[in-house]
DNA sequence: CATTGACTGATTGTAAGACAAAAAAGGTAT
DNA sequence: ATACCTTTTTTGTCTTACAATCAGTCAATG
């Protein structure tokens, strides 16, 4: 027989609705990058108390979310643009293994599964859907990974994938990127279909690589106006 | 276990202090994988208050080092056979890249360093000096991370790696893996030195590879063992 | 005899209050 | 304006307390 989730969904952890609650903040920006953050006033804001709060502060700190300076208190991370290199030859790394690994060991349910998403995100991309093209993009990442075969690497990049956002320059979110970014993914997307791990490994990676050109291009001027809005107004 | 307080000592913050005490508890095996944890012990036995150890533990939990039920309590991690291969599979994939990258952009100065590393790893292996192994093996880590230039790598590769000391059967601690490992290693090094990024990335992916075999062997026949005495003594 | 079910004790989850220590802020004197 | 000192804020830590939940016990029932 199989095994019927029932549906006594036990209300999470106190404190892990709090993470998952400042994990959201931070990575939809409502948090910005070098954001203070003080503990009396989240607490406040959130209704818990001191220990549940800082229980949870610690996991986002483990996550990269926050960095937390002892006796100064935590803030929203901030990346350079050397961390934010590091992160996404990283991506490139495990994202193009995920895709590598999906190709050569995803179930066909998978490959249709991921075949469906591609065309949601390309009906949203055609429409301009702000919000329809970063779900899509959000399901996209979740049945990759899930297919891939390496719980591991899908919760890395998982983590990664948030850390990210806090560039907030995404080449999704870049207007005249976006055309050819989903059609780099559709390339993809045929690659995986025929199982073509190598092809899906490099057209992956490739991918990346100009998703990163892109991204990082505007997160550079992004950075130098900060920098000049700093030393006029600190 | 007795009583360990750990109060002199202040250039860090307790509950930093208390991490790191555990992690090396973990790490080290005297604390085993599957061990339950009991926060009240714990506290006794460090000397600190629950908030404080409680912070730590969520820490550890991130890095996945301990496991937390909810309303069931720590305890120390216990990798299944399938997480011992994704994690194998990730380390290969960061751990070759590393040496890519290693080649590609370490100093001159940070060469002759894995050289001197290296050879400390071959005195220590001929003069069968267990702990003079590990230490070198952990040096060599260090070097070779550090001179990679990507921290994020060198992270989440050393987290990974404190992960693989959960098996306790690691390629190095295998008395008859041991020698071929020092001539894997010593390859890898020669290859580095000639700037041959993509040869040692080979070298490094095939080694991991093997390691990965004599490991895995042991780890699966040691939790058969364990499976079989949990049957018969629960 | 095995299963069920309620009871008890242990352990975790969460809160609140307190205080020392460190950092940040602000003001004063040079 | 700079440097120094005081005040205020904020974090680090401990203590106590209690509710919620889990694990094991043991009797009752079929």
């Amino acid at each position: 027989m199989m095994p019927v989730p029932l549906k006594l969904v036990k209300p999470e952890t106190l404190r892990a609705q709090v993470e998952n609650h400042l994990r959201a903040a931070i990575v939809s920006g409502k948090l910005k990058p070098g954001e203070k953050l003080i503990e009396r006033e989240l607490c406040e804001m959130l209704g818990v108390s001191r220990p549940s709060l800082r229980e949870a502060l610690r996991k986002l700190e483990a996550e990269k979310l926050i960095v937390i300076v002892p006796h100064r208190g935590p803030e929203v991370a901030a990346m350079s643009m050397k961390e934010a290199r590091d992160l996404y030859a990283l991506r490139r790394l495990l994202e193009s293994y995920a895709a590598h690994e999906f190709a050569r060991l995803a179930s066909d349910e998978q490959i249709k599964s991921l075949g469906k998403v591609v065309k949601r995100l390309r009906e949203a991309s055609n429409k301009k859907l702000r919000s329809g093209v970063l779900q899509a993009k959000a399901d996209f990442y979740d049945v990759l990974l899930t297919g891939s075969g390496n719980a591991l690497v899908s919760e890395i990049l998982g983590g990664m994938l948030s850390r990210v956002s806090l560039l907030r320059a995404t080449s999704l979110m870049l207007p005249d990127r976006l055309p050819r970014s989903v059609e780099e993914i559709e390339a993809l997307q045929k690659c995986i279909e025929k199982r073509d791990a190598v092809g899906a490994q490099k057209i992956s990676s490739e991918h990346i690589l100009k998703a990163e050109a892109a991204a990082l291009g505007v997160y550079e001027k992004n950075l130098q106006k900060k920098n000049l809005l700093n030393q006029s107004n600190p």
